[in-house]
DNA sequence: TGTATTTATTTTGTATACAATATTGAAAAC
DNA sequence: GTTTTCAATATTGTATACAAAATAAATACA
């Protein structure tokens, strides 16, 4: 009656097995997309039941996936009233803002004093694919490529607890994303924004690629801060979670 | 035959009652405390027999909190092999701390601007207090104090998200403390910093605070990996998870 | 004696059962 | 017509049952 999906071992009856694969991990990965890509809205119950169907899992690794989820700031869990999917509002988008800015500098520092060149020419590499993504107007494949070479140079700090960090917290601002557009003028500029960086980290120049990733998130935050005031101007009282 | 300490609900007979109370919360937290204070040391098995008996929970909450602290760091899960103790090496500890450093500096340079002067009163009336530790050598109160101090200090930015993410990061570090003293000379130069640093926000000199914060953790940063060192040294093959 | 190999035991992963709290909906009171 | 009350339903929290790994123990074999 179970595993309709995931639980479903490799040509395998449909039917639950026993101890065998982390189930509750691959719950936790799809709430995560679910929950950044919008499909499941801030404030949203998270219904056991529903989800149990949705990713055929049992209640148990469907928990522990919550669990997991609130550890991970993406969710918010209520005594006897289970798991809502985080509330979305510009003061926790800009806390946690100013947070990826100080994590951003250190990386920068970092990868310029440490990353080695081949790192930096993959960084590049997808920078440039990046332009090409602009130049075409693929704004979906520029948001892949986008997020990719921010995470390229958090990850070119090598220091892995700043990039698990760094990821948690960008999960909680990618969320936003999903609900806007980028307008022409913003995303010329994002792009310019980024030459700049991409100059300044091959020049190995930390204080100037300090300045330049933090003058690009400033920017981010005010898109992402319009963003979310014009969805909190069409349905007034979403957005923030239902009061309890 | 459940329920011993934890689950029993006030003057109630000895049996579970229903979909009531958060022990999932509860285990967390005391496993969390339990881990810090090193009675579960690195590496070490979470059997879940064991763990049951203890807290007096099933494992159906036990897992749920085993499953929040992988999320915070503090525990490695291994398919089919359960939850270990996060290990405790040099590497991690100095990642941690780097990305710790970089949330002080954030945080003076936000307390600085922001914080009211009744919350500056407050952590200098907590530091006075560490003082008196200090001067009867009590080491164990000074601790308490030195980290309520740290935490005041990270507090009084006002960013949620910022305290959050310190504590968690600092329940990684604080796991080191409680496996070795401290020198004299170096708690009284530790003093000695926390007096720069207090003096610093009473005159809330951003520039000067974020440089003694630096110091102050540096100087940490020494302590730990000596202490990490001699415990590698103790029992060489510790510390470090039992290799997969 | 030491090393494979097989068997027993333990431990984990998942599903389900059951009780208590929330929520819904309809009847009753105002 | 609106609000209150109370039963019916749904949902959550916890415990337990059962199967597959993993581990330990025991046996076979060299």
């Amino acid at each position: 009656m179970q595993n309709d999906e995931v639980g479903l071992i490799e040509g395998r009856p449909d039917v639950y097995s026993g101890g065998t694969r982390m189930l509750n991990a691959v719950a936790a990965e799809r709430l995560r997309e679910m929950i950044v890509h919008g499909s499941l809205a801030p404030g949203a119950r998270l219904n056991e039941r529903e989800l149990t169907a949705l990713l055929g899992v049992s209640r148990t690794p469907l928990r522990e996936a919550t669990r997991m989820l609130a550890s991970e700031g993406l969710v918010d869990l209520l005594p006897n009233r289970g798991a809502r999917v985080a509330a979305l509002n510009v003061e926790t988008v800009r806390h946690t803002l100013a947070v990826m800015g100080v994590l951003e500098a250190l990386a920068g520092e970092l990868a310029c004093a440490d990353a080695s060149d081949t790192a930096i020419a993959e960084i590049r590499a997808t920078h440039y694919e990046m332009l090409a993504d602009h130049a075409r107007r693929d704004l979906d494949s520029y948001f892949k490529r986008n997020q990719a070479v921010h995470l390229m140079i958090i990850d070119a700090a090598g220091n892995p607890v700043l990039s698990q960090l760094y990821r948690s917290l960008n999960d909680q601002v990618r969320r936003v994303r999903y609900m806007a557009n980028l307008s022409q003028a913003r995303w010329d500029q994002a792009i310019a924004e980024h030459n700049d960086i991409m100059d300044a980290l091959g020049k190995r120049d930390a204080t100037r690629l300090k300045v330049m990733l933090a003058d690009h998130l400033a920017h981010k935050l005010t898109v992402v801060s319009q963003t979310l005031a014009m969805a909190a101007a069409k349905n007034t009282p979403d957005m923030k979670a239902p009061e309890s």
